[in-house]
DNA sequence: AATGTGACATACC
DNA sequence: TGGTATGCCACAT
């Protein structure tokens, strides 16, 4: 216990920007990959939303698509349909798993958060 | 230690 | 215009 408290895992910083994500905005894995200094990471920010399941913390991977502003993590969600709802209910237009002007919805993390 | 894997991204045909 | 192939890097076994 409490040996590695401070170990910054990548998983870590992935949860904390999308935890970061406003409401109705949505962003995608390349992003953040790239904001935290891996751009060519951006299979391990799908990577880390799959632990955030055992995370204790709430991650909004419905706010997380790929580059083309598709749900491609929908299916691993408990309820696949559950992640447009949210994106829905949040404001985001999401048409056949497929965000709806998705640039307008696209928020960069190296834009909106300082660096 | 080495290999496999993955909710992506990019390039090429 | 869409499928295939490869790169990429951190985590799991």
């Amino acid at each position: 216990m409490a040996i590695k408290d401070e170990n910054v895992d990548f998983f870590k910083l992935v949860h904390a920007v999308v935890a970061l994500i406003p409401k109705g905005r949505v962003t995608n894995y390349g992003a953040i990959a790239k904001y935290l200094g891996a751009a060519k990471s951006s299979r391990m920010v799908g990577w880390a939303m799959n632990a955030s399941h055992k995370s204790g913390e709430y991650i909004p991977a419905h706010r997380v698509v790929n580059r083309n502003g598709l749900l491609t993590g929908k299916a691993h969600f408990e309820n696949p349909d559950k992640m447009q709802i949210l994106l829905e209910n949040e404001g985001v237009k999401v048409k056949d798993g497929q965000i709806i002007d998705f640039v307008k919805h696209f928020w960069d993390p190296m834009v909106e958060l300082v660096i």
